[in-house]
DNA sequence: CTGTGCTAGTGTTCCTGTTCACATGGCTCC
DNA sequence: GGAGCCATGTGAACAGGAACACTAGCACAG
Protein backbone atom coordinates (compact mmCIF):
# COMPACT_ATOMS: atom_id res chain seq x y z
CA UNK A 1 0.00 0.00 0.00
CA UNK A 2 2.94 2.33 0.61
CA UNK A 3 3.94 3.77 -2.75
CA UNK A 4 7.76 3.01 -1.98
CA UNK A 5 8.20 0.39 -0.19
CA UNK A 6 11.92 -1.22 -0.32
CA UNK A 7 13.10 2.70 0.89
CA UNK A 8 11.99 4.30 3.39
CA UNK A 9 12.02 8.18 3.79
CA UNK A 10 12.39 9.62 7.72
CA UNK A 11 12.28 13.03 6.91
CA UNK A 12 15.54 14.30 5.55
CA UNK A 13 17.11 17.50 6.94
CA UNK A 14 17.49 20.14 4.41
CA UNK A 15 20.80 20.44 5.27
CA UNK A 16 22.03 17.57 4.74
CA UNK A 17 20.85 17.76 1.22
CA UNK A 18 23.05 20.71 0.70
CA UNK A 19 26.01 19.08 1.95
CA UNK A 20 25.19 15.58 0.02
CA UNK A 21 25.72 18.02 -2.42
CA UNK A 22 29.29 19.31 -1.19
CA UNK A 23 29.97 15.81 -0.78
CA UNK A 24 29.54 14.83 -4.28
CA UNK A 25 31.72 17.53 -5.64
CA UNK A 26 34.76 16.91 -3.38
CA UNK A 27 34.03 13.29 -4.15
CA UNK A 28 34.55 14.64 -7.82
CA UNK A 29 37.73 15.95 -6.94
CA UNK A 30 39.22 13.03 -5.12
CA UNK A 31 38.51 11.32 -7.92
CA UNK A 32 40.16 12.96 -10.33
CA UNK A 33 43.10 13.13 -7.87
CA UNK A 34 43.37 9.23 -8.24
CA UNK A 35 41.84 8.69 -4.47
CA UNK A 36 40.42 5.51 -3.80
CA UNK A 37 38.99 5.61 -0.56
CA UNK A 38 37.83 7.88 1.89
CA UNK A 39 37.22 8.29 5.42
CA UNK A 40 33.93 10.42 7.20
CA UNK A 41 37.11 11.50 8.96
CA UNK A 42 38.76 13.42 6.43
CA UNK A 43 35.88 14.08 4.32
CA UNK A 44 34.44 16.32 7.31
CA UNK A 45 37.90 17.95 7.87
CA UNK A 46 37.75 19.65 4.13
CA UNK A 47 34.82 21.34 5.37
CA UNK A 48 35.18 22.13 9.01
CA UNK A 49 32.74 19.65 9.65
CA UNK A 50 32.02 16.88 12.38
CA UNK A 51 32.81 13.27 11.11
CA UNK A 52 29.52 12.06 12.79
CA UNK A 53 27.61 14.79 11.05
CA UNK A 54 29.00 12.67 7.40
CA UNK A 55 28.29 9.56 8.41
CA UNK A 56 24.96 10.03 9.44
CA UNK A 57 24.03 12.57 6.59
CA UNK A 58 25.58 9.33 4.37
CA UNK A 59 23.31 6.72 6.61
CA UNK A 60 20.11 8.39 5.99
CA UNK A 61 20.07 6.77 2.51
CA UNK A 62 21.82 3.33 3.01
CA UNK A 63 24.99 1.64 4.00
CA UNK A 64 27.75 2.93 1.59
CA UNK A 65 30.59 2.79 3.89
CA UNK A 66 32.86 -0.01 4.64
CA UNK A 67 33.86 -0.64 8.63
CA UNK A 68 37.62 -0.15 9.28
CA UNK A 69 38.32 1.64 5.90
CA UNK A 70 36.04 4.70 4.61
CA UNK A 71 33.97 4.95 1.61
CA UNK A 72 35.13 3.83 -1.84
CA UNK A 73 35.73 7.41 -3.85
CA UNK A 74 33.43 6.26 -7.44
CA UNK A 75 30.99 4.15 -5.33
CA UNK A 76 29.86 7.10 -3.13
CA UNK A 77 30.12 9.31 -5.55
CA UNK A 78 27.84 7.15 -8.07
CA UNK A 79 25.45 6.58 -5.10
CA UNK A 80 25.28 10.57 -4.11
CA UNK A 81 24.55 11.57 -7.83
CA UNK A 82 22.11 9.08 -8.03
CA UNK A 83 20.41 10.57 -4.37
CA UNK A 84 20.78 14.13 -5.90
CA UNK A 85 18.84 13.33 -9.56
CA UNK A 86 22.24 14.12 -11.20
CA UNK A 87 22.19 11.25 -13.02
CA UNK A 88 20.11 11.83 -15.49
CA UNK A 89 19.29 15.44 -17.97
CA UNK A 90 17.17 17.75 -16.38
CA UNK A 91 15.47 20.21 -19.08
CA UNK A 92 15.73 23.77 -17.47
CA UNK A 93 13.75 27.11 -18.29
CA UNK A 94 15.17 30.56 -18.13
CA UNK A 95 13.15 33.44 -17.64
CA UNK A 96 14.95 36.85 -18.38
CA UNK A 97 17.41 37.28 -20.37
CA UNK A 98 19.31 40.26 -18.85
CA UNK A 99 22.47 40.98 -17.29
CA UNK A 100 21.76 37.93 -14.76
CA UNK A 101 20.23 35.74 -17.39
CA UNK A 102 22.97 35.54 -19.47
CA UNK A 103 25.45 35.30 -16.97
CA UNK A 104 23.31 32.50 -15.62
CA UNK A 105 22.80 31.10 -19.00
CA UNK A 106 26.94 31.29 -19.93
CA UNK A 107 27.77 29.82 -16.98
CA UNK A 108 29.43 26.36 -17.28
CA UNK A 109 28.85 24.78 -13.95
CA UNK A 110 25.41 23.66 -14.98
CA UNK A 111 25.38 21.47 -18.29
CA UNK A 112 28.07 19.65 -16.42
CA UNK A 113 26.04 18.24 -14.06
CA UNK A 114 23.01 17.78 -16.36
CA UNK A 115 21.11 20.74 -16.12
CA UNK A 116 20.25 21.87 -19.73
CA UNK A 117 18.82 24.97 -20.42
CA UNK A 118 16.79 23.98 -23.61
CA UNK A 119 14.79 27.26 -23.49
CA UNK A 120 14.63 31.13 -22.49
CA UNK A 121 11.96 33.53 -22.54
CA UNK A 122 11.85 36.84 -22.52
CA UNK A 123 9.13 39.56 -23.80
CA UNK A 124 11.82 42.32 -24.42
CA UNK A 125 11.56 42.59 -28.42
CA UNK A 126 15.43 42.96 -28.89
CA UNK A 127 15.60 39.68 -27.77
CA UNK A 128 12.71 37.52 -28.06
CA UNK A 129 12.84 35.60 -31.65
CA UNK A 130 17.07 35.39 -31.14
CA UNK A 131 18.43 32.27 -30.98
CA UNK A 132 21.70 32.25 -28.45
CA UNK A 133 24.21 29.53 -29.08
CA UNK A 134 21.09 27.41 -30.62
CA UNK A 135 18.79 27.82 -27.29
CA UNK A 136 15.80 30.10 -28.55
CA UNK A 137 14.08 32.90 -26.83
CA UNK A 138 10.74 33.01 -26.58
CA UNK A 139 8.06 35.42 -25.27
CA UNK A 140 6.32 34.60 -22.06
CA UNK A 141 3.20 33.71 -23.62
CA UNK A 142 4.93 30.55 -25.54
CA UNK A 143 5.66 29.01 -21.97
CA UNK A 144 2.62 26.82 -21.45
CA UNK A 145 2.91 24.80 -24.62
CA UNK A 146 6.72 24.58 -24.75
CA UNK A 147 6.92 23.28 -21.34
CA UNK A 148 4.66 20.36 -22.44
CA UNK A 149 6.98 20.25 -25.54
CA UNK A 150 10.63 20.45 -24.00
CA UNK A 151 9.39 18.66 -21.01
CA UNK A 152 10.21 20.97 -18.87
CA UNK A 153 10.91 20.68 -15.46
CA UNK A 154 12.60 23.63 -13.46
CA UNK A 155 12.33 26.91 -13.72
CA UNK A 156 15.15 29.57 -13.30
CA UNK A 157 13.50 33.51 -12.59
CA UNK A 158 15.98 36.17 -13.36
CA UNK A 159 13.52 38.90 -13.93
CA UNK A 160 13.33 42.13 -11.75
CA UNK A 161 11.10 41.51 -8.63
CA UNK A 162 8.28 43.14 -9.98
CA UNK A 163 7.92 40.80 -12.63
CA UNK A 164 8.82 37.84 -10.11
CA UNK A 165 5.38 36.51 -9.35
CA UNK A 166 3.80 37.00 -12.44
CA UNK A 167 6.51 34.69 -13.76
CA UNK A 168 6.35 32.21 -11.27
CA UNK A 169 2.53 31.71 -11.67
CA UNK A 170 3.19 30.88 -15.09
CA UNK A 171 5.41 28.74 -14.26
CA UNK A 172 3.19 26.80 -11.92
CA UNK A 173 0.51 27.20 -14.30
CA UNK A 174 3.16 25.19 -16.65
CA UNK A 175 2.90 22.29 -14.37
CA UNK A 176 6.73 23.28 -13.23
CA UNK A 177 7.61 22.05 -10.64
CA UNK A 178 10.60 23.17 -9.21
CA UNK A 179 11.77 27.17 -9.29
CA UNK A 180 15.32 28.70 -8.75
CA UNK A 181 13.93 31.70 -8.26
CA UNK A 182 16.76 34.99 -8.17
CA UNK A 183 14.38 37.94 -7.79
CA UNK A 184 14.60 39.74 -4.44
CA UNK A 185 10.95 38.88 -3.36
CA UNK A 186 9.32 36.12 -1.74
CA UNK A 187 7.21 34.16 -4.35
CA UNK A 188 3.90 32.80 -3.07
CA UNK A 189 3.75 28.95 -5.24
CA UNK A 190 1.62 25.98 -4.06
CA UNK A 191 3.08 23.73 -1.93
CA UNK A 192 3.68 21.02 -4.06
CA UNK A 193 6.26 23.20 -6.15
CA UNK A 194 9.65 23.18 -4.69
CA UNK A 195 10.87 26.60 -4.54
CA UNK A 196 14.61 27.82 -4.38
CA UNK A 197 15.36 31.52 -3.49
CA UNK A 198 18.91 32.95 -3.99
CA UNK A 199 18.80 36.25 -2.72
CA UNK A 200 21.94 38.87 -3.25
CA UNK A 201 20.69 41.35 -0.72
CA UNK A 202 20.19 39.15 2.33
CA UNK A 203 23.93 37.94 1.44
CA UNK A 204 25.29 41.01 1.51
CA UNK A 205 23.34 42.59 4.62
CA UNK A 206 24.02 40.11 6.44
CA UNK A 207 27.97 41.00 5.40
CA UNK A 208 26.90 44.54 6.13
CA UNK A 209 25.58 43.96 9.56
CA UNK A 210 28.29 41.80 11.10
CA UNK A 211 31.08 44.75 9.90
CA UNK A 212 28.50 47.08 11.46
CA UNK A 213 28.67 45.24 14.51
CA UNK A 214 32.45 45.62 14.87
CA UNK A 215 33.05 48.94 13.46
CA UNK A 216 30.70 50.85 16.20
CA UNK B 1 36.08 45.73 30.95
CA UNK B 2 33.53 44.57 28.56
CA UNK B 3 34.05 46.10 25.59
CA UNK B 4 30.60 47.44 24.83
CA UNK B 5 28.54 48.34 28.12
CA UNK B 6 25.49 49.80 26.83
CA UNK B 7 24.69 47.60 24.98
CA UNK B 8 24.45 43.76 25.09
CA UNK B 9 24.57 40.98 22.29
CA UNK B 10 22.72 37.93 23.75
CA UNK B 11 24.07 35.84 20.13
CA UNK B 12 21.67 36.81 17.35
CA UNK B 13 20.74 33.69 15.47
CA UNK B 14 22.01 34.04 11.88
CA UNK B 15 18.25 33.20 10.78
CA UNK B 16 17.28 36.36 12.81
CA UNK B 17 19.54 38.68 10.23
CA UNK B 18 18.41 37.04 7.27
CA UNK B 19 14.74 37.72 8.51
CA UNK B 20 15.70 41.50 9.13
CA UNK B 21 17.12 42.03 5.74
CA UNK B 22 13.61 40.92 4.59
CA UNK B 23 11.64 42.80 6.84
CA UNK B 24 13.58 45.79 5.85
CA UNK B 25 12.95 45.33 2.04
CA UNK B 26 8.71 44.37 2.99
CA UNK B 27 9.16 47.60 4.84
CA UNK B 28 10.44 49.59 2.14
CA UNK B 29 7.59 49.10 0.05
CA UNK B 30 5.05 49.49 2.99
CA UNK B 31 6.77 53.32 3.30
CA UNK B 32 6.45 53.81 -0.73
CA UNK B 33 2.74 52.59 -0.20
CA UNK B 34 1.77 55.04 2.59
CA UNK B 35 0.94 52.93 5.44
CA UNK B 36 2.11 54.13 8.43
CA UNK B 37 1.82 51.43 10.98
CA UNK B 38 2.23 47.09 10.76
CA UNK B 39 1.82 44.59 13.45
CA UNK B 40 3.87 41.74 13.85
CA UNK B 41 0.88 39.68 12.68
CA UNK B 42 0.67 41.75 9.17
CA UNK B 43 4.21 41.46 9.14
CA UNK B 44 4.83 38.01 9.56
CA UNK B 45 1.74 36.58 7.40
CA UNK B 46 3.73 38.37 4.26
CA UNK B 47 6.15 35.77 4.81
CA UNK B 48 4.57 32.39 5.75
CA UNK B 49 5.88 33.39 9.15
CA UNK B 50 4.67 33.29 12.73
CA UNK B 51 4.18 36.14 14.12
CA UNK B 52 5.97 35.62 17.41
CA UNK B 53 8.78 35.31 15.14
CA UNK B 54 8.52 38.76 13.96
CA UNK B 55 8.12 39.94 17.55
CA UNK B 56 11.34 37.95 18.86
CA UNK B 57 13.68 38.66 16.08
CA UNK B 58 12.76 42.69 16.47
CA UNK B 59 13.18 42.58 20.21
CA UNK B 60 16.74 41.21 19.78
CA UNK B 61 17.88 44.76 19.19
CA UNK B 62 14.97 46.66 21.20
CA UNK B 63 11.05 47.78 22.03
CA UNK B 64 10.66 49.22 18.32
CA UNK B 65 6.77 48.80 18.62
CA UNK B 66 3.92 50.30 20.45
CA UNK B 67 1.54 47.90 22.26
CA UNK B 68 -2.13 47.67 20.81
CA UNK B 69 -0.91 49.71 17.81
CA UNK B 70 2.39 47.85 16.20
CA UNK B 71 5.07 49.47 14.82
CA UNK B 72 5.27 52.63 12.96
CA UNK B 73 7.18 52.15 9.39
CA UNK B 74 9.62 54.53 8.52
CA UNK B 75 10.45 54.32 12.30
CA UNK B 76 11.05 50.53 12.20
CA UNK B 77 12.74 50.74 9.02
CA UNK B 78 15.69 53.55 10.33
CA UNK B 79 15.95 51.29 12.98
CA UNK B 80 16.84 48.25 10.80
CA UNK B 81 18.77 49.97 7.98
CA UNK B 82 20.82 51.15 11.01
CA UNK B 83 21.18 47.45 12.24
CA UNK B 84 22.26 46.08 9.17
CA UNK B 85 24.51 48.65 8.35
CA UNK B 86 22.54 50.21 5.69
CA UNK B 87 22.65 53.71 6.92
CA UNK B 88 25.74 54.06 5.68
CA UNK B 89 28.14 53.23 2.31
CA UNK B 90 29.87 50.58 2.28
CA UNK B 91 33.36 50.29 -0.23
CA UNK B 92 32.96 47.11 -2.24
CA UNK B 93 35.76 45.15 -4.37
CA UNK B 94 34.81 43.16 -7.09
CA UNK B 95 36.93 40.14 -8.07
CA UNK B 96 36.17 38.82 -11.75
CA UNK B 97 34.81 40.59 -14.29
CA UNK B 98 33.65 37.53 -16.11
CA UNK B 99 29.85 36.85 -17.05
CA UNK B 100 28.86 36.65 -13.35
CA UNK B 101 31.10 39.27 -12.09
CA UNK B 102 29.64 42.24 -14.73
CA UNK B 103 26.18 40.54 -14.29
CA UNK B 104 26.60 41.95 -10.62
CA UNK B 105 28.33 45.14 -11.38
CA UNK B 106 25.14 45.87 -13.28
CA UNK B 107 22.76 44.77 -10.79
CA UNK B 108 20.64 47.92 -9.74
CA UNK B 109 19.78 46.62 -6.61
CA UNK B 110 23.36 47.09 -4.47
CA UNK B 111 24.14 50.80 -4.90
CA UNK B 112 20.27 51.17 -3.84
CA UNK B 113 21.08 49.67 -0.14
CA UNK B 114 24.70 51.74 0.24
CA UNK B 115 27.29 49.20 -1.95
CA UNK B 116 28.99 51.09 -4.05
CA UNK B 117 31.06 48.77 -6.28
CA UNK B 118 34.38 50.95 -6.35
CA UNK B 119 36.65 48.84 -7.71
CA UNK B 120 36.97 45.79 -9.62
CA UNK B 121 39.96 43.74 -9.87
CA UNK B 122 40.67 41.29 -12.83
CA UNK B 123 43.85 39.83 -14.44
CA UNK B 124 42.48 39.40 -18.18
CA UNK B 125 44.60 41.72 -19.76
CA UNK B 126 41.45 42.49 -22.39
CA UNK B 127 40.27 43.92 -19.14
CA UNK B 128 42.76 45.32 -16.92
CA UNK B 129 43.25 49.00 -17.38
CA UNK B 130 39.68 49.78 -18.56
CA UNK B 131 37.12 51.61 -16.88
CA UNK B 132 33.66 50.60 -16.61
CA UNK B 133 30.89 53.34 -16.07
CA UNK B 134 33.78 54.92 -14.24
CA UNK B 135 35.00 51.97 -12.43
CA UNK B 136 38.63 51.06 -12.88
CA UNK B 137 39.99 47.59 -13.62
CA UNK B 138 43.03 46.74 -12.16
CA UNK B 139 45.24 43.73 -12.23
CA UNK B 140 45.16 41.45 -8.92
CA UNK B 141 48.29 43.10 -7.53
CA UNK B 142 46.89 46.16 -6.69
CA UNK B 143 44.56 44.97 -4.43
CA UNK B 144 46.34 45.50 -1.18
CA UNK B 145 47.52 48.92 -2.33
CA UNK B 146 43.85 49.92 -3.14
CA UNK B 147 42.39 48.24 -0.16
CA UNK B 148 43.99 51.03 2.06
CA UNK B 149 43.75 53.87 -0.55
CA UNK B 150 39.94 53.16 -0.90
CA UNK B 151 39.11 51.96 2.41
CA UNK B 152 37.10 48.70 0.83
CA UNK B 153 35.06 46.52 3.48
CA UNK B 154 33.84 43.96 1.47
CA UNK B 155 34.86 41.84 -1.30
CA UNK B 156 33.20 39.89 -3.49
CA UNK B 157 34.25 36.71 -5.20
CA UNK B 158 33.29 35.87 -8.75
CA UNK B 159 36.38 34.34 -10.06
CA UNK B 160 36.36 30.15 -11.16
CA UNK B 161 36.66 27.62 -8.30
CA UNK B 162 40.31 27.05 -9.09
CA UNK B 163 41.25 30.83 -8.28
CA UNK B 164 39.06 31.15 -5.81
CA UNK B 165 40.95 30.72 -2.63
CA UNK B 166 43.94 32.01 -3.52
CA UNK B 167 41.40 35.25 -4.56
CA UNK B 168 40.50 35.03 -0.61
CA UNK B 169 43.73 34.77 0.49
CA UNK B 170 44.26 38.38 -1.03
CA UNK B 171 41.54 39.52 0.31
CA UNK B 172 42.30 38.83 3.96
CA UNK B 173 45.55 39.88 3.46
CA UNK B 174 44.37 43.21 2.05
CA UNK B 175 42.90 43.05 5.42
CA UNK B 176 38.91 42.54 4.35
CA UNK B 177 36.73 41.74 6.99
CA UNK B 178 33.87 40.06 4.94
CA UNK B 179 34.03 38.08 1.67
CA UNK B 180 31.11 37.39 -0.33
CA UNK B 181 31.76 33.66 -2.41
CA UNK B 182 30.27 33.03 -5.50
CA UNK B 183 32.90 30.61 -6.54
CA UNK B 184 31.82 26.72 -5.96
CA UNK B 185 34.65 26.13 -3.33
CA UNK B 186 34.81 26.34 0.37
CA UNK B 187 37.14 28.82 1.28
CA UNK B 188 38.92 29.12 4.02
CA UNK B 189 39.40 32.34 5.93
CA UNK B 190 40.71 33.45 9.40
CA UNK B 191 37.57 33.31 11.96
CA UNK B 192 37.69 37.72 11.88
CA UNK B 193 36.94 37.37 8.26
CA UNK B 194 32.97 36.61 7.91
CA UNK B 195 32.22 34.75 4.93
CA UNK B 196 28.70 34.37 2.96
CA UNK B 197 28.64 31.72 0.13
CA UNK B 198 26.27 31.79 -2.74
CA UNK B 199 26.00 28.07 -4.31
CA UNK B 200 24.26 27.55 -7.30
CA UNK B 201 25.14 24.63 -8.15
CA UNK B 202 23.65 23.74 -4.18
CA UNK B 203 20.91 25.02 -4.90
CA UNK B 204 20.10 23.84 -8.34
CA UNK B 205 20.68 20.74 -6.74
CA UNK B 206 18.58 21.13 -4.04
CA UNK B 207 15.51 21.24 -6.64
CA UNK B 208 16.83 17.92 -8.47
CA UNK B 209 17.33 16.11 -5.08
CA UNK B 210 13.35 16.47 -4.62
CA UNK B 211 11.85 16.49 -8.17
CA UNK B 212 14.37 12.83 -8.29
CA UNK B 213 12.08 12.15 -4.83
CA UNK B 214 9.05 12.48 -6.79
CA UNK B 215 9.78 11.27 -10.38
CA UNK B 216 10.91 7.88 -9.16
C1' DC C 1 42.12 -19.34 11.88
C1' DT C 2 42.22 -15.90 15.31
C1' DG C 3 43.07 -11.47 17.16
C1' DT C 4 43.68 -6.61 16.67
C1' DG C 5 42.78 -2.21 14.77
C1' DC C 6 40.20 0.90 12.49
C1' DT C 7 36.12 3.24 10.96
C1' DA C 8 31.13 2.97 9.76
C1' DG C 9 26.59 3.10 11.84
C1' DT C 10 23.49 4.57 15.67
C1' DG C 11 21.02 5.56 20.25
C1' DT C 12 21.35 9.30 23.35
C1' DT C 13 22.37 13.84 24.90
C1' DC C 14 22.81 18.55 24.09
C1' DC C 15 21.77 22.88 22.24
C1' DT C 16 19.83 26.24 19.29
C1' DG C 17 15.83 28.14 17.15
C1' DT C 18 10.76 28.18 16.84
C1' DT C 19 6.22 28.25 18.75
C1' DC C 20 2.95 28.98 22.41
C1' DA C 21 0.64 31.55 25.75
C1' DC C 22 0.36 35.04 29.00
C1' DA C 23 1.20 39.22 31.22
C1' DT C 24 2.58 44.02 30.29
C1' DG C 25 1.64 48.57 29.10
C1' DG C 26 0.43 52.41 25.93
C1' DC C 27 -3.65 54.40 23.41
C1' DT C 28 -8.46 55.66 22.95
C1' DC C 29 -13.04 56.42 24.11
C1' DC C 30 -16.35 57.57 27.24
C1' DG D 1 -9.60 60.48 34.66
C1' DG D 2 -10.55 55.71 34.50
C1' DA D 3 -11.71 51.40 32.01
C1' DG D 4 -11.23 48.51 28.17
C1' DC D 5 -8.81 47.18 24.14
C1' DC D 6 -5.21 45.33 21.61
C1' DA D 7 -0.69 44.22 20.02
C1' DT D 8 3.83 43.97 21.97
C1' DG D 9 7.43 41.71 24.70
C1' DT D 10 8.89 37.53 26.96
C1' DG D 11 9.36 33.26 29.93
C1' DA D 12 8.39 28.49 29.17
C1' DA D 13 7.45 24.48 26.34
C1' DC D 14 8.64 22.18 22.08
C1' DA D 15 11.06 20.51 18.10
C1' DG D 16 14.75 19.45 15.26
C1' DG D 17 19.43 19.29 14.04
C1' DA D 18 24.21 18.61 15.63
C1' DA D 19 27.63 16.46 18.62
C1' DC D 20 28.96 12.71 21.58
C1' DA D 21 30.06 8.22 22.70
C1' DC D 22 29.32 3.58 22.20
C1' DT D 23 28.62 -0.73 19.33
C1' DA D 24 29.22 -3.41 15.25
C1' DG D 25 31.61 -5.36 11.61
C1' DC D 26 35.14 -5.72 7.98
C1' DA D 27 40.12 -6.13 6.79
C1' DC D 28 44.45 -7.43 7.39
C1' DA D 29 48.40 -9.41 10.04
C1' DG D 30 50.35 -12.98 12.36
Amino acid sequence: MTPRPSFKIPKIPEMTIRRLSVYTRCLLQLEEDGVKTVSSEELAERFSLNSAQVRKDLAYFGEFGVRGIGYYVSGLKAELQKILGLDREWQVALVGFGNLGSALFNYKGFAHQGFRISVIFDDDPQKAGRTVDGVPILPLRELAPEAKGRNLQIGIVAVPAEAAQAVADRLVAAGIKAILNFAPTRLKVPKDVRLQNVDLSIELETLSFHLAQVTR
